[in-house]
DNA sequence: TTAATAACCGACTAAAATAGTTTACTCTAT
DNA sequence: ATAGAGTAAACTATTTTAGTCGGTTATTAA
């Protein structure tokens, strides 16, 4: 299951990108929108912040935005942030591998074989997928 | 992530796809086979088997053997009965559908959008994948 | 230069999910 | 009868998730 922690910083990164040309937008105010627990939230942009994808302000008339075209953030890169792994088996991680408590010979392990495939497809989707996407996605679902 | 309960189920029904022709298997066998706590793995069987996988037998040379062809038996159906839904997002999911806290506007969700196509990429291999494949994959893997 | 605003930071807490364990009971073969 | 083996519910411990609390630092405007 995707954490509330990964649905808050997409529903987040999505409201920036409609705020590109404008001044930085306050935590509150996105809080306030999307109806996040406004110190959870201040946790999340942190941490997108730190990895690079938002710039912030301090101070009166602060606040965040976008660092990169929406048309560049991708889901994966977003949920690596929050979440950690996308597969769902260690062992078959690309950026968090680590061995299977369970596991005794992994190179022989069906179970991997199959979940390497599972998280083969999830991330030529998530990888292809971007904040832009999704804006333009709910765009054409209000207006099919 | 994949639970433990579900490598277990899944680890489990190996065996007992190796074992086809022969006497059912006792759990204590099982659990010592592939290092599971004997009791957790009773509860596991207990639910493959009132779900209908399995076949059991009580009293002196009892035990559990498949009650379906291992060709029959396909990762989509013991991970539902293991660890609930497949989606990654309880209102992308076919068979343990609800609503999203967060979710204002569910036919507009962009993220759901998103998570429904990972649902369907995720759900045609689960669904197409058998016990019998992940036991002829592992020989794959031991005899390339 | 002081007050207000808003992000930054670390530590703490509550609730839920996961991974078991305990205890007792039921059925079956010998 | 009795020993072997599955059935069942309830309980417990650990880990993860989802927050909260209290304060600090940087920036702007009066």
């Amino acid at each position: 299951m995707l954490s509330k922690k990964t649905k808050y910083a997409i529903k987040a990164l999505v409201i920036l990108g409609k705020n590109m040309d404008q001044p930085p937008m306050q935590i509150s105010r996105i809080a306030e929108t999307e109806r996040i627990p406004k110190k959870f939230l201040e946790q999340i942009l942190l941490d997108l912040r730190n990895a690079g994808f938002l710039y912030s302000k301090k101070g009166a008339g602060g606040g965040y935005s976008l660092n990169r075209d929406p048309k560049e953030i991708f889901l994966v890169s977003i949920m690596r942030i929050t979440d950690g792994p996308i597969a769902m088996v260690p062992c078959a991680s690309l950026n968090f591998y680590h061995k299977c408590d369970e596991c005794h010979q992994e190179t022989t392990c069906g179970i991997r074989d199959v979940f390497v495939d599972v998280r083969d497809a999830t991330l030529k989707i998530l990888s292809e997928t971007s904040i832009a996407d999704i804006i333009s996605r709910e765009q054409s679902l209000i207006h099919p």
